[in-house]
DNA sequence: CTGTCCATGTAAGGCGTTACATGATTGT
DNA sequence: ACAATCATGTAACGCCTTACATGGACAG
């Protein structure tokens, strides 16, 4: 389960409310893993539980109290392990090839309209992806921790070289679909 | 819900029972639609209460019932809007990224160790991906709805090019690990 | 005679989403 | 006055997975 140990990841660095952690999950690692707030909230139990976090209620006058968790050595060493350990192979589920797959059933035109909407939305994830990682890029030349950092980074330039593939297999389908022309590229076996 | 839709999908070229079903995931799109025994039994039944299906039942002497589901003519206006209508944007779980994003924690031969295991797993699929998509373009060759073939065949070369894509970064990032040298690549905001 | 294929299902559990509920503080 | 932010949670539902259950036919 990732979200316990992304959560313990981000708990490795400092002590953090719900709240907090919704933030920087949203901050950082929603793009490839999203978290909704119910959830943090449940996995932080579970997490307490499994004596992963320990919980410090901090009273504040007057305002509503706030639960401050910490990450335990124990569950330092769990996310070691887990961090440690390759993942089986993963599945992975993309309803828009299920549309493509299917897409015999439609006119050119809708067909078409499809890709453009995918094409737009991959166009404007993309740009954000983009600003996102020269503001880290950035950050990152004065910092101390360059290894963490470009790691971290890292996984944003994944999200940006995947989607320019995506956004160029797109417009070439739209391409191919219009022309007539159905070719299909050429890959050699090795 | 795409599980449905892709019954439609396959339902729609011919009637099918549930274990036909489940054949006919397994040879196409279970790159990108995993769909498990169980739960294509119960989406045949949530389908047919929706009267997006039919069952007959095929008593064979000796043998099992065997029940065969055939689409109705609301099942084909159902599967029709869902194809035509964009999807909204999905959220994607990429676990290997989580341990990417925290890779700060471990040691650099664990590191690339974790990375040679994602970069073997994904030559393997790359590798599979290639034949299949090879078998696949001869069968298009004689074929009278090249349309149609060609949609479905381009979900596989998707499949491939990403695939390249993520190779290509993965060696990257294991490379500029062991050398040291943390840069990253400069994307220009357009 | 063991395993694989054909063929159908049920039950329980896990992970994630959506909606609901509460209430103070700060900014416009 | 109204919205946004801070802050915590519960309840219900949805989709998927894993394991279990059954049983005939056929191949090595």
């Amino acid at each position: 389960m990732s979200l316990k140990h992304a959560i313990l990841g981000f708990l490795s660095f400092k002590p953090l409310s719900g709240y907090d952690l919704k933030k920087a999950f949203d901050r950082s690692v929603r793009h490839f893993w999203p978290a909704n707030q119910s959830q943090i909230y449940r996995t932080l139990a579970e997490l307490e539980k499994e004596s992963s976090v320990e919980k410090e209620v901090v009273s504040r006058e007057e305002r509503l109290d706030m639960k401050v968790y910490s990450i335990t050595e124990s569950g330092r060493e769990e996310l070691r392990r887990w961090l440690a350990t390759p993942l089986p192979p993963q599945d992975y589920r993309e309803p828009f090839l299920i549309q493509i797959y299917f897409g015999g059933k439609l006119s050119d035109s809708e067909m078409i309209g499809l890709l453009q909407g995918e094409i737009r939305d991959i166009e404007e994830r993309l740009a954000l992806y983009v600003s996102i990682y020269r503001m880290n890029v950035e950050k990152m030349k004065d910092a101390d921790d360059r290894r963490s950092l470009f790691l971290s980074i890292s996984t944003l330039e994944y999200g940006i070289y995947s989607n320019q593939t995506a956004l160029e297999w797109l417009k070439s389908v739209a391409e191919r679909l219009s022309s007539g022309n159905f070719a299909l590229a050429d890959f050699q076996p090795r």
